[in-house]
DNA sequence: AATGCGTACAACCGCGAAATT
DNA sequence: TAATTTCGCGGTTGTACGCAT
C-alpha cells in the first residue's frame, strides 16, 4: 500500500513562518481549535501543509511553552533522562515543563553533547571514555546503569500508560463533548481523580509485565497511592503552578553555576521529618503545589540522582507489599557517580587531564 | 568591509504507529 | 481484515547570526 503525501505539494510555502502567517494559525487555533491538521490550512487561509501548521504550533506558537536559557537543573535532568531513555526527546521533554521535544533535542544537540565529549564522556552510552573518570568510577558506572536500566523500564511503562490513559481520556472528551474541547489535543487531558491509581490500571490493563526479569516491584492497590510517578505531563500545570514554577526557575538560573543536588529540604523548606512525611504521603508533587520539574521521576533523579532511594516513595510500612531489590543499594555510590559527570562536565578545565576524583 | 567558519535553532523529511474507513 | 489516512517522533537540513581573520 502506498502512502499519500500529508499534503498536496504544489503551491505551498516552506521555510521560515512569517509574523502574520504565526497570526493566522493562532487566530484559528484560539477560535476553533486545530481540528485536523489536514484540513487547518486551507480554512485558516494558510498556504502551508498541515505537518507545518502543526510543528510551528507545537514548537513555537502553543501558549504553554518556556523559552530560552536551560537552568542547570534542567541540563541535569535531560543528561539524566537521556541516559535512562536514549534519543527518546518526547518521553524526555515531558518531564521538562514548557518545553518541547524539539527544544531539547537542539539543547542536546548543539551543548550538551558536545559538553560530554568535550570531557570525555560518550553521550551515547554516558559512560567514561578511556577512563576518565576514576576506577572505581566505572564500577558505580555498571552499578548505576544496572539501577538506571531497572529504572528505565518503569519510566517506559508509565510513558506508555500516560499515553494510553490520553487517548481514553480523549476519547471520552470527543464522545461526551463534540466541539473545541475536542481540538485540543496537544495538551494531554487532565486526569482527574487518583492519577496514580489510574496509571496502575493502565498497566494492568495493558498487560505491562511488572514482573519482568529485572523488576522487582510488586503491587497492591493499597500501596498504589505511594508510586512515585506523578503524572508529570508538564502541561497541566494551573496559572497558579506555572507561575511559581516560573519564579524557581528564574531563582535557579541566578544561581551560582556549579553542579550540584539540592536536597529535598532545601527544595521544600522543610525540616527531615516533614521531609520524608511528605514524600510517602505526596503522590502528586515533591515540589510543593507543583508538578514542575522536581516531580515525579525527574524529582527522583535530581534529588541526588538517587535511583536506589526508592524506599523513600515506595513506602517501607507498608506490610512488606513493596519489595525492595537487592540491586537498589548504594546509594552514595550512585549519587557520587552523577555528581562526578555533573562537576566534570560543568568545569571549564579542559579535560586534557581528567580529573581523578 | 569582506569573507570564512562555527554555532544555534527553526523547520523539513521520512518513517512507523495508531486511528479510521 | 486490509487499505488508507492521520499523527507524532527522531534525524537531518537550511539559514541566520556572531565572531575571527
Amino acid at each position: 500500500m502506498g502512502r499519500s503525501p500529508c499534503c498536496e505539494k504544489i503551491g505551498l510555502k516552506k521555510g521560515p513562518w512569517t509574523p502574520e502567517e504565526d497570526q493566522k494559525l493562532l487566530a484559528y487555533i484560539e477560535e476553533h481549535g486545530h481540528g485536523s491538521w489536514r484540513a487547518l490550512p486551507s480554512k485558516a487561509g494558510l498556504q502551508r501543509c498541515g505537518k507545518s501548521c502543526r510543528l510551528r504550533w507545537t514548537n513555537y506558537l502553543r501558549p504553554d511553552i518556556k523559552r530560552g536559557k536551560f537552568s542547570l537543573q534542567e541540563e541535569q535532568a535531560i543528561i539524566q533522562l537521556h541516559a535512562l531513555l536514549g534519543n527518546r526527546w518526547s518521553a524526555i521533554a515531558t518531564h521538562l515543563p514548557k518545553r518541547t521535544d524539539n527544544e531539547v533535542k537542539n539543547y542536546w544537540n548543539t551543548h550538551l553533547k558536545k559538553r560530554l565529549a568535550k570531557k570525555g564522556i560518550d553521550p551515547v552510552t554516558h559512560k567514561a571514555i578511556n577512563g576518565t573518570l576514576n576506577s572505581t568510577a566505572g564500577d558505580k558506572s555498571a552499578k548505576v546503569t544496572a539501577s538506571l536500566s531497572h529504572m528505565a523500564q518503569w519510566e517506559s511503562a508509565r510513558l506508555e500508560a500516560e499515553a494510553r490513559l490520553a487517548r481514553e481520556s480523549k476519547m471520552r472528551t470527543a464522545a461526551s463533548t463534540p466541539s473545541k474541547l475536542q481540538a485540543q489535543p496537544t495538551n494531554p487531558p487532565a486526569l482527574t481523580s487518583s492519577p496514580c491509581f489510574d496509571v496502575l490500571h493502565a498497566w494492568q490493563s495493558a498487560k505491562i509485565d511488572l514482573e519482568s526479569p529485572t523488576s522487582t516491584l510488586t503491587f497492591t492497590r493499597s500501596n498504589a497511592g505511594m508510586l512515585p510517578f506523578s503524572r508529570n505531563t508538564g502541561l497541566e500545570l494551573s496559572e497558579s503552578n506555572s507561575a511559581m514554577w516560573q519564579q524557581r526557575s528564574d531563582e535557579l538560573e541566578g544561581e551560582e553555576s556549579e553542579w550540584k543536588f539540592m536536597s529535598k529540604q532545601q527544595l521544600l523548606g522543610l525540616d527531615s521529618k516533614e521531609t520524608e512525611e511528605h514524600f510517602i504521603c505526596c503522590e502528586e508533587s515533591w515540589f510543593p503545589g507543583t508538578t514542575s520539574i522536581g516531580a515525579g521521576f525527574t524529582g527522583m533523579l535530581l534529588h541526588g540522582s538517587n535511583v536506589h532511594d526508592t524506599s523513600k516513595y515506595w513506602g517501607e510500612s507498608n506490610n512488606g507489599k513493596v519489595e525492595q531489590s537487592s540491586q537498589l543499594s548504594g546509594d552514595e555510590e550512585s549519587k557520587n557517580y552523577w555528581n562526578d559527570i555533573f562537576s566534570m562536565v560543568n568545569s571549564e578545565q579542559p579535560s586534557q587531564s581528567p580529573p581523578l576524583l
